[in-house]
DNA sequence: TGTGTTTTGTACCAATCGGTTCCTAATACT
DNA sequence: AGTATTAGGAACCGATTGGTACAAAACACA
């Protein structure tokens, strides 16, 4: 018995995450915000609290949808070897760059630089995906069993590295020449690894 | 035949990178900004343009100090070979994490996140700062001469990409676990061109 | 057709943003 | 000592910041 919201709020929820993933937590001033939502302020602060609490949500999409996503295909069997996977992950990313420039990054390595040394919440947040991501990449390098533990580790932190770098590089806008250069290394990490 | 300034212009400038570097473009305020470089606006607005100018002076400035140390080290001959030198050079990232757990990060690396996509100015500065760094790289790669010219690009290249995820993962306050691990893999991507 | 409940949009808020104006203080040179 | 020139500092600027208050609008249910 009470007026429906004229909006989706998991809709709005994305539009928001897609800003902060592109100029960050500051720069996303609460009427950009409101703008890339379509919603107005009334909307806003009935559905969310503030902007740091839509953020702190942001984050946690980004974890349920993208982080989610890369950690599943990096660990799915039926997606050929681990070595393949990774690659794979990697072919999207030069894949994405390739496409449309990719000035966009990863949005967790964006926030990492941006808010994670000044936010403990957020910071718990982020450090929660980077061991995700880590983990994927351990995984993935088990699979194919040439590896024990402490060595797939060492090997899933050094690869975990190469990708917030290349990121990095995408940002820069240098990934289109880069990135290929880039991939090459981790092949080189990853066929070392064969004997 | 005038009034002399009473504040020292390098150390105030080093005081506005500082805080950029801490926090970024966006979050420096004006009054944080003055507060760092203990002058009033009256002399800010004097000795500098305005808060974009002192920004792009700031990256200037962080380019003829940092990066040309670095690069200096990177391709000095007296620092043992090209191997020795880039571990060196992670060695002293390790250890400045070790040492006060270092959330600073790498101001080029932060910035190239922060402000890359945003300001063409900016943006050219860093990417020609991100293009001595590879270069650098490239030449400790060479002295070796264990590697013709494109093998060497590409190695530089990747090794530049775990260098900014190592950096990335400072700022997220995770480089104290994982930058040994990061830096045996630089190792193996030395030693593999070893054969 | 009321009636209760929630959403929506607007008007408003103090605080802060980056920046300018302008007067006074301090100096070097004559 | 007088003067030209610059630095310093405070007052002030409109615009924008994130956030609140509140009345009108739109629905579900009886």
């Amino acid at each position: 018995m009470a007026r429906p919201r004229e909006f989706d709020a998991d809709e709005a929820m994305d539009k928001a995450m897609g800003l902060f993933w592109q100029v960050g937590y500051e720069q996303a001033s609460l009427s950009e915000l409101l703008a890339a939502m379509e919603i107005t302020k009334g909307s806003f602060y009935k559905a969310f609290q503030d902007k740091q609490s839509i953020y702190l949500a942001a984050l946690e999409r980004y974890n349920d949808k993208v982080i989610s996503g890369t950690a599943a295909f990096l660990t799915d069997p039926n997606q050929g070897s681990g070595r393949a996977r990774i690659l794979g992950l990697f072919g999207k990313v030069a894949e994405e760059v390739r496409r449309n420039g990719d000035r966009l990054g990863c949005f967790l390595c964006n926030a990492l630089v941006d808010k994670a040394a000044e936010d403990a919440e957020a910071e718990a947040k982020l450090q929660a995906m980077v061991h995700r991501l880590e983990n994927s990449f351990f995984r993935a390098l088990l699979d194919d069993q040439r590896l024990n533990e402490a060595a797939a580790r060492e090997t899933a932190r050094g690869i975990l590295s190469i990708y917030f770098g290349l990121r990095v590089l995408g940002r820069a806008g240098l990934a289109g020449q880069m990135a290929g250069d880039c991939i090459r290394q981790v092949e080189r990490l990853l066929d070392q690894d064969g004997h």
